[in-house]
DNA sequence: CGCCGCGTTGAACTCTCTCAACGTGTGTGG
DNA sequence: CCACACACGTTGAGAGAGTTCAACGCGGCG
């Protein structure tokens, strides 16, 4: 849409962008306009490593638009997507936190403008601003819940009930029973830690089943919610 | 050794446990009083179930002494242990943040003394002492970071890489090149998403290749930590 | 328009699970 | 204090789900 890449907001936009994170929803204009300050909007092309395994990375990234794809990286080789990003959302809080090296890697899914935020600036709004740590207990909460349910899908059900139970819970989080994969079917295999090719082989079956139907390598129609509940 | 089981403690030995609880180290004495006020400590009996799936929980729970294993049940049945809490760490923090019905149960694995602390109470803390809610966003992403561990372990490593890795991790964690398991055999086989029958097979394969002796159901000698490291 | 990465399909293999039987130790009650 | 019981752990054999390796078609990005 024509965005040049740099900082091309005016001060009053840039309140409003920082206005709309969810991590600042607490603060009033005042505070909002005291990290404006602080920030530096970047807009980063598609397929950009914004950081790698070993880096020390001094800065939170807050999503704005676009999405971003966290992955590990075992040292059998196996890469494993952890989450996706995506607006109003962050990253690198980790290293904030317990500053060692990261051992996880971060890379653009889509062209995305990310702000950073300096670590010594985060941490003193965290101190005196209790809202700030507070929603950014929540959020990383909320992470931790849902790496458990990763983790104990991946332990206890097979690869058909994971795909099944990821299927629905896009429907359910679109509010639709089409829609398009947010991600690369490989990425979702690995998310889901099957091999491309199981996840290639089980929506052959649904589809054959008549549960789903496939259009293009992206669309899917869920077709019997109720059989793939069960599957 | 003799303890009723009860509130046994008087004010100051009170005061003593809570300023031992890592969450509040950063408080001042008048504020370790003012928290030493609101506990109710507890001995639970090895074996307690603290809370299970579907319970509200208006609690946060300080392990003063002993441990308790947090486990989750999938769909399908299959159980998968998600972590082992000991000595002055907590758990019930998510109903705090985000007080939906818990999906995991917990569990004492030996007696233990254990606080709890009222919802409000604890959210006013946050609030009030930011060093509380940052002692806690400490825990919760480092916890976020061993799941995050376990999750691509699963998906990238095979069992034994796993077993391997987990022994060696409890070696440097005890310094020492001998140890006790910390639970269960049959726990350890389900925190590394394994049967009890493959960790067995695998252990004893690690003897045989002699890279480590096993002693009674618990003891493990690691006796060549280099081959352990490249399994 | 060409190319590379993604996705699909096939076939063989293998790791892990499942089911089953047996041994062991720990805690409890007589 | 001993006997028993039950949960835990081990070992064996068999089956199955998912992976691996390979080839090919397609489509989207440059």
């Amino acid at each position: 849409m024509g965005h040049h890449h740099g900082s091309d907001h005016d001060a009053s936009a840039l309140d409003a962008l920082v206005a709309r994170v969810p991590l600042f929803s607490g603060l009033s204009a005042e505070q909002i306009h005291e990290i404006a300050g602080r920030v530096r909007p970047r807009w980063v092309p598609r397929g950009t490593q914004l950081y790698g395994a070993g880096d020390v990375n001094p800065y939170l990234r807050i999503i704005h638009t676009g999405s971003v794809k966290v992955y590990r990286i075992a040292e059998s080789g196996h890469e494993t997507v952890i989450r996706v990003l995506g607006a109003g959302e962050f990253l690198g809080e980790k290293a904030l936190i317990s500053p060692r090296a990261s051992d996880h890697f971060a890379v653009t899914l889509a062209e995305s403008e990310i702000c950073l935020l300096n670590h010594d600036d985060i941490r003193d709004y965290l101190m005196r601003y209790p809202s700030v740590a507070y929603t950014m207990l929540e959020t990383i909460s909320a992470r931790l819940e849902s790496t458990e349910d990763q983790l104990s899908a991946l332990a206890g059900e097979d690869a058909g009930s994971r795909i099944a139970a990821y299927l629905l819970s896009l429907a359910e989080e679109y509010g639709r029973a089409s829609f398009e994969l947010p991600i690369a079917k490989k990425d979702v295999a690995s998310y889901l830690g099957v091999t491309p090719e199981t996840l290639s082989r089980r929506l052959a079956g649904f589809e054959e089943q008549g549960w789903i139907r496939q259009q293009g390598h992206r669309r899917i129609d869920l077709l019997d919610r109720e059989s793939l509940r069960r599957a």
